[in-house]
Order: structure tokens, then sequence, then C-alpha cells
DNA sequence: TCAATAAAGGATAAAATGATCTTTTAATCC
DNA sequence: GGATTAAAAGATCATTTTATCCTTTATTGA
């Protein structure tokens, strides 16, 4: 479904959610140990997500990662800052042409799960502590 | 969503369903005109459906692809054939570990569109002639 | 100022996926 | 049986994705 950068970016951001509380920085190295990531491919999602505006980032001591501070972050942001829209928008044949007014044959059937996985993407805040106090392992 | 391979091999099945009729045999040339995918590539993907058993092939003059009679065969069977079940049974996160009794932080926000995708793929059925009618480029 | 720290950036490697090409095998028809 | 047709199989190549390494740049605090 999502590729596996943007499954460690989403867990990223639910990590750095969780330090935001203590007003604390999160480094590389930190992050990659707790959610169970290469720490270089690490570094490399987290620039995408420092140029996407969904991260702030500081170097030197006392240097890390925040959330953008004063943004909603919602799953959504995620998702299109590392694999794009092509998920949401894209035929699931990757037809070009296909669309309501000219549909693939299983256009229809997945009309509703697009819906579905739209409306859980936009409504998802990355700030919620629901998804804060569980394991990233 | 989908691999190409997989994009590919849905495309392959729905129009050599829409060949059932007649009686006739697809041969590859046929499909990837037909479908618009790269002749060789095509053969390949056959290969696999005819393993799986979702296809029988024949060689020689006359031959060609036919879907596996008296068998019904539905998107999921295709799905997995060329993809796998990650995209049913893994976390969305990729966690081993995951589970309803020992969630991820987006567990449960996936449920239903995991529902939905799957009654989407168990119950359409290849053969539909509402699939068939339609173009697939 | 200088050493330590931490992210950014560039170059490279490894693996997976997508795609092609050539040879082999099987079937049909004359 | 021999020529022809078409899929199977295997080798190879290309591209993208995943992952690593090393150097540079910025920041801090002693």
């Amino acid at each position: 479904m999502f590729s596996r950068a943007c499954e460690y970016a989403i867990k990223i951001m639910i990590y750095i959610a969780g330090n935001e509380q203590g007003g604390r920085r999160t480094g590389v190295k930190e992050i990659s140990e707790s959610i169970n990531s290469p720490e270089a491919f690490t570094a490399k999602i987290l620039q995408q997500l420092v140029k996407a505006g969904l991260l702030s980032s500081y170097k030197g001591p006392t240097g890390g990662f925040e959330l953008a501070p004063n943004k909603k972050i919602k799953l959504v942001d995620i998702v299109k800052a590392i694999d794009g829209n092509k998920l949401l928008e894209n035929c699931v044949l990757g037809l070009e042409t296909c669309s309501s007014k000219n549909p693939c044959p299983v256009h229809f059937r997945f009309v509703e799960i697009r819906e579905q996985l739209n409306e859980t993407l936009l409504s998802t805040d990355i700030r919620d502590p629901e998804l804060i106090t569980k394991g990233l392992e």
C-alpha cells in the first residue's frame, strides 16, 4: 500500500510527535533506534519531510528535528510528501484516461475504498495522543 | 496499491475473459496490443498466471491462453498470484508484530479500508460481463 | 576561537521490480 | 517427418527503490 520509505516516514512523524510535549528535539539516531529503521536511510527521509515543510531541523549540539510548529499535520501530508498522490489519484489499473466519465472495468468497485482511504488519511492528525501512545518497534 | 505487473495481470484476465464466449484462445501478442503492455513482460506475467492455475495455456498453432475452466476466478486470486497477500495481510506500517491484540498506532484506522478491499477483491468475478465490456486501452 | 555535535548533500552499492531477448519445447497441419 | 506456430524457460539488462558511506555546513558552548 505504502512504500517502505513512507512506512518509515509515518513512524518517524509519530515518534517525533511523541517527543513534542517535552519541547525537546529528536535526533536521527534516537529515531532510527526507536522505530527500528536504518539510520542513514532514515536521515534521507527526514530530509524529505523537512523539504516538504512537515518538520523543522536544527544543526549542532541541541539540534535535531521538531514537528513544523503551528501546522496541523495529517497522515495525508506525509503520504503525499513521500509517495506522491498516485495512491489517492491514479487509476488502480494504471490507466491514464480512467475517470468516472470514462471508467476502467473496475473503476466503480474501488470508489468506496478510495473514499475511505482519503477520509482516513485526511482526518488522522499526527499529534493525536491516540497515535502516540502505541508501539512503533 | 498494486504493482505494475499486477495491474497488467488484471487487465490480461479481463481481456481473456472477454474472448471466452467465442471459445477462442488468446495469444500474447493480441493481449499486449489490446491492453497496451510490453509483449515480453506480458508473456512473463501470463506464465505466472498459468502457474497459479488461473489460466490454461496451449502451444502451437491454435494455441494461446484461456481462463482455467470450471473455476470461479476472483480479483483476489489474481492479486495474490502476482503481489502475494502482503496488501491484504501485512501491517500498513510494516510491523511484524502488529495485530488487533498488539496494534500499531494506526491499526484500527485501517481496519475498515482493509475490509472494504477484501470484500471488493473477493466478490469481483473476472467473468462478470460488467467488467468485460469496458475499455482496457 | 575551537572542538564537538548534528543535519545536509553527494556519491555509491545492493536489492527489487520492470522489461527484453534468445533458445527450447510442444502442438498443428501439410 | 518437416515446416510452422506459439508458449515456456532462462539469461540478461534497465530502472527504481532501498540503503550505506563520506564529506560539508551550520550551531553550540566551553
